[in-house]
DNA sequence: GTCGGTTTTGACAATGGTTTTCATTTTGCC
DNA sequence: GGCAAAATGAAAACCATTGTCAAAACCGAC
């Protein structure tokens, strides 16, 4: 449970924001590599459990995972339509969430944020819903 | 698109959490309601369009459904352990996402946050990881 | 080098919640 | 009643994810 785990944080590290299962194993493939999207799963997974990578959940319920960069936390602002990410830092946020955890008496508070909208580009260029 | 939609509501609303679509179907068959798990997820994805029902994720990908008994926004505290939620509102937090959507030029703006923690019965009741 | 056993791998099948399809039924309206 | 539009539901299709299982890679021991 190495090569391809490595290869794999290899992928995520190399990429900007989050990235799909399939979306990986697609560009692993493209790149020349031999791998199977089982062990692209298998990989994503024993990556998460060790928390080397994040993972959370798309609003379709599709599973995205990210390089962690431990050091500095902070949340992603992503265009729903063209999927670019911008990273932003939100202090406020991260007050408020121990706050509310403390209020209720929680431990080991953690949170997810995720910040969806339309991009000016895509706006702009357009669109129904 | 309105009697059945108002069945799964009214059930809904006799419900105390969340559901799921699946679990809303089979209890409207044991309640004798002649209905297809096709008109449930309808109503359900009508409903929640009209802003009637909350919808959200579980961790494991299902959508869960409960009545929207408060028209504001508002956020979860999951404890990690049991399950146990606990709604919160987050004023500042709706503001700092709409802040930083903007800030970028992002429209139609939302945001998906929980937290996670681990609550006190469960702090105290113990554990390994 | 090779033997034996353990771990990892990956093609493929299976799962399961959700969505689509499409023919039938119901509804609203004249 | 008659007709068109909307709603319904059974079954099929989807699709990300997980399970299966046999083959391949790995590894220390001889």
């Amino acid at each position: 449970m190495s090569k391809s785990s490595d290869a794999v944080h290899a992928i995520l590290r190399q990429s900007e924001g989050f990235r799909s299962a399939q979306d990986i194993f697609t560009k692993m493939r493209a790149d020349g590599a031999k791998i199977g999207l089982t062990t692209v799963y298998r990989a994503l997974q024993s990556l998460s459990d060790d928390g080397r990578v994040d993972m959370l959940r798309t609003d379709d319920g599709e599973s995205v995972y990210r390089a962690c960069e431990s050091d500095v936390h902070h949340h992603h602002l992503v265009c729903r339509r063209c999927g670019h990410t911008v990273e932003v830092a939100g202090p406020d946020v991260e007050r408020w969430a121990e706050a509310v955890g403390a209020d209720y008496g929680f431990t080991e508070v953690t949170h997810t944020v995720e910040v969806f909208g339309t991009c000016p580009d895509c706006a702009s260029a357009a669109g129904s819903r």
